[in-house]
DNA sequence: AACGCTTTAGGCAGATCTACCTAGGCAATA
DNA sequence: TATTGCCTAGGTAGATCTGCCTAAAGCGTT
């Protein structure tokens, strides 16, 4: 067992100056956090899948693909590992907008050591609970998912117009027999793993199904 | 009916600077929107009750209480009247702080109005939002504060225990009878103003109850 | 052609919910 | 003391849900 790899998050590090690469490596690899460095956006992007946990030490300014649009690639594909910029001369309007994209922090460089670990571990925190509520997430979407049509549109009625959704209700809206409703119901409850309406709703909401905006 | 100043949202401005406030009130006046200045942020305080939809366009930089110190006085007092920093001579650490504390934008003196127009009209749409459905989660805790303590117990169990929330078990759950507890959640949805146990739970999640963090 | 899946729908029995009623015990209040 | 409000609990009747069964029609695959 002396795969460290594998053990806790990682610290993901792209930057294109082969110095910083080298001396924050070192730093950050001594106080116990697993780091691995890429040299430019695409390299990272080659290499992350999604699937590790861990937070993004990003340079603001690189060559090619600079570090704005490697975090707006990342939000478009899904993918909402914390990140943190380091820049050597971006402005506040740089940092604004980074911040509004999502970033969870923005340090100009130079920054002490210690600073750096503070936000890290911040961000490794936030990674940590996204992770949790995320697999949750995404086990409802994958099982609405399997529902049939049919099924997809009980339950949507089911989580919307949870004021009235009596089977009766439901089989005026469609325009069918409430026995078929009630059939429909069963399967999609026992289909998304849930015992009750309530529960459906529960889940479809913490889901951000049906919520669109 | 020509009462404007209840007309649409406002625009607080709050800078120490008499030059900019009135350069800003005017410009801002002339294009429509309704503009109230003041001085300090303690001036603001005293006259701000939350009541008015708006945002607030907030120097950062000012003697006495500063910008930060105000958004975080509002943040605690529960306001989330969204807010636009300016700034003289701050940096990119104050920009990201303020982002942080959930500022929408933050801008550096000099700036194009075109741009303070811009992220005002932004602000003040959130503002919109934030407002229409923060009535409703205000309706939700005051229908729910009025519950009685047995009736608040039940909600709570009802909300959170979706998966087994018939009588039966919440009668083991609280050692009284399931006829009881039928009793109760009759009371319970008729004061939430629901007419389910899932609109209950929608209604529950969407206003926060019962979910701390 | 045979199979499986989906949608539709019904029967039936038992569990549960809902809405109406009564009613006693208890504590705070008028 | 009388009243009011809350918690408790039961009765009854009707509505609804739930789980189990069957079954027909349509559609696509093997």
């Amino acid at each position: 067992m002396s795969d460290t790899a594998m053990d806790g998050p990682c610290v993901f590090l792209v930057d294109d100056d082969a110095v910083i690469r080298a001396s924050l490596s070192r730093a950050l690899s001594l106080r116990g956090y697993q780091v691995v460095a890429f040299a430019s956006a695409t390299d990272f992007l080659d290499a992350y899948d999604g699937t590790t946990a861990g937070c993004l030490i990003l340079d603001y300014g690189m060559p090619g693909m600079d570090g704005l649009q490697l975090q707006k690639h990342l939000k478009e594909n899904g993918h909402k590992v914390p990140i943190i910029f380091i820049t050597g001369h971006g402005g506040i309007p740089e940092s604004v907008q980074a911040m509004k994209m999502g970033a969870v922090d923005f340090l100009e460089k130079p920054f002490k050591q210690s600073i750096l670990i503070e936000r890290i571990d911040a961000a490794l925190e936030t990674e940590r609970k996204r992770r949790k509520s995320n697999l949750q997430t995404k086990e409802t979407i994958e099982r609405y998912q399997a529902l049939t049509e049919r099924e997809q549109e009980i339950a949507s009625i089911l989580s919307t117009h949870t004021g009235q959704n009596s089977s009766k209700e439901i089989a005026r809206l469609l325009g069918i027999s409430p026995r078929t409703v009630d059939h429909h119901r069963a399967r999609v409850l026992e289909k998304m793993g849930v015992g009750s309406v309530a529960e459906l709703v529960e889940a479809s909401i913490k889901a951000g199904l049906f919520t669109e905006t």
